[in-house]
DNA sequence: TTGTACGCGTTATCAG
DNA sequence: CTGATAACGCGTACAA
């Protein structure tokens, strides 16, 4: 194991002190041309990289952020996380990514060792987490900027979009083709606000025709392929059997799909289905989902630039709040007459 | 922002020396229960966690590895991210996730990056890259473990599996159903030792067939949907067109599907479609996907293990190769008649 | 078994 | 514009 150059061995290389050597990578603009120029070169000889550690410890800064995804295995954080690490590389500040298997407390667990490790600001899923979570956020006093929710009522930092208003729209289109016995496939809402809102929308969509969304019409499900293609087995046993199912998410509609193939119904023809997220996997099924999309990459970018705003101790720029839209594809078309 | 606690707050609560607290914390065995009891309390109390840069600083070790992925958007390594995260966590290890987007420049200046914030070892993906990355990697001597390949005549530790017998057997299988117009829909294979492999798998079959794996019949497409579509439809000009397509990964089979789809083609009857990696969306496409399963997760825990020994100054344990398994599903099946 | 004291590499505050 | 020098928080010889 090689030593690494330090800041010493380039100050003597280029015969001045570590104090400018050190100026000349954070202040360029505080050293003399000439001078600047004998330490650049110094450093690119040596090949010097600062020594993370020491500068954290000086300077009390990381430039670093954390952020805490419920899962990786699914697709459906992956876009959001590209943009978030491509948009904050370009301010050399590194991502550290964190997964809290939907669990409250293994977020607080996680956000701990974020803290830990000194970062200088959080990116977190949705709003809905236990107030000690919050309340050890706020001890901290660490900026943090919540993704894919909007809720009103939320007075933290976000950057989403309306998860009840984008599913009672879904829902009504489906009721607009005709739909009367009409199903869902919800993610698993303990904890997880983008899951309740999204039950919510439908629920209130539903009601608002005079229908309900009650068990045995709606199943809670974890966000997997499996998980869905069970429930929808469960639904389609039901007599009368829904003629559509609204799922909490793209996945868990790709199960529905598969689901119904395999009890000999085709879609949309005997059955309409739905999802929600619009990520890749919607249109590599047939037929290819009507789904809402999410705008993924902006979610990402933003709550990047928001989070740096904030860390940068400028003011809170307001919650952003995306539109959503529904993408009208194969899966969903009138009932069965 | 509040000043988090700090060795010596935790001392001087515990009324015991800084030292006796950090050998609670690092080698427990060395103090006496009762001394340890009331430290362990004061760390709670005050809910201390040792900076890292001081950490770092202090002992040269970061408990941080870091590993390099082409990419996070497709799925396709995910699920083994997930399994090296849990089986470091176990440990007491952090990963540090960075992307290289497939470009050897990409991947190296993220091995400096990585290499500048400590990292104890380094996770890579393959064998193909420039010899300078090795270079950088060898005068740094810092561990690593490159997954997803094995080549007999790659001197480095890895734990992967033979993607070009894997393919072999794949094309075999696809001959064997009686094909004898078949493509391949490849990967970008610059700087990917596991699409060229791949590509050299299938095409070994072939020739020791007397048939052939050249332009046309070859199509080199990034792994993603709308290019493998893409790719697809220009085989599917071909006249005669193939019956078989055999694609790099699993997206671009599913793309491939989809583009049978679209030409009023049906899968397997007109045209076989098999795929490779066997992730999630292998059966969440219709006809599910016949493709070589890759075990994931062993791969994620074996390499994890196996950088934790070399960091830990053991000899490297030899590399491990994993088997690989044709799974079959409906996208294969006899050439049309 | 416990405490003392130094050094790790960097930044930041002062003088000059 | 540049150079000394004092922190920063922790691990670890060494001493007690």
């Amino acid at each position: 194991m090689l030593k690494l150059p330090t800041l010493d061995d380039v100050a003597h290389a280029a015969g001045v002190s570590t104090a400018t050597v050190s100026r000349c990578l954070n202040a360029p603009d505080m050293v003399r041309a000439p001078t600047r120029e004998r330490v650049l070169r110094a450093v690119a000889e040596l090949g010097y990289t600062p020594h993370f550690g020491g500068r954290a410890l000086a300077s009390n800064r990381t430039n670093t952020i954390g952020v805490v995804i419920p899962t990786m295995e699914s697709a459906i954080f992956a876009r959001g996380l590209q943009a978030l690490q491509e948009a904050l590389s370009d301010s050399g500040v590194t991502l550290l990514i964190a997964t809290s298997h939907y669990d409250p407390a293994r977020e607080a667990a996680q956000i701990r060792a974020l803290l830990g490790r000194g970062v200088d600001g959080l990116i977190l899923i949705g709003n809905a987490r236990p107030p000690e979570t919050y309340a050890l956020l706020d001890a901290h006093g660490i900026p943090f900027v919540l993704m894919w929710s909007h809720q009103a009522d939320c007075p933290r930092p976000s950057v989403g979009f309306d998860n009840r208003a984008a599913a009672r729209a879904m829902a009504e289109k489906v009721l607009d083709m005709g739909h009367s016995r009409v199903a869902m496939i919800a993610g698993v809402t303990a904890w997880n606000d983008r899951a309740q809102g999204r039950v919510e929308g439908v629920r209130a969509a539903l009601q608002a025709r005079g229908l309900s969304l009650e068990p045995p019409l709606l199943i809670e499900a974890p966000y997997l392929l499996d998980d869905s293609t069970k429930a929808t087995h469960a639904l389609l046993a039901l007599s009368p059997r829904p003629t559509a199912i609204i799922c909490g998410n793209d996945v868990q509609a790709a199960g529905a799909l598969r689901a119904a193939r395999e009890a000999g119904l085709s879609a949309p023809k005997d059955l309409s289905v739905v999802g929600f997220d619009d990520i890749e996997l919607a249109i590599a099924v047939d037929p290819p989902l009507t789904t809402v999309h999410v705008p993924h990459r902006r979610m990402g970018d933003d709550a990047a630039r928001m989070l740096l705003t904030l860390i940068a101790g400028h003011k809170p720029p307001g919650n952003i709040v995306f539109e959503t839209e529904i993408i009208m594809r194969g899966s969903l078309g009138p009932p069965p007459t």
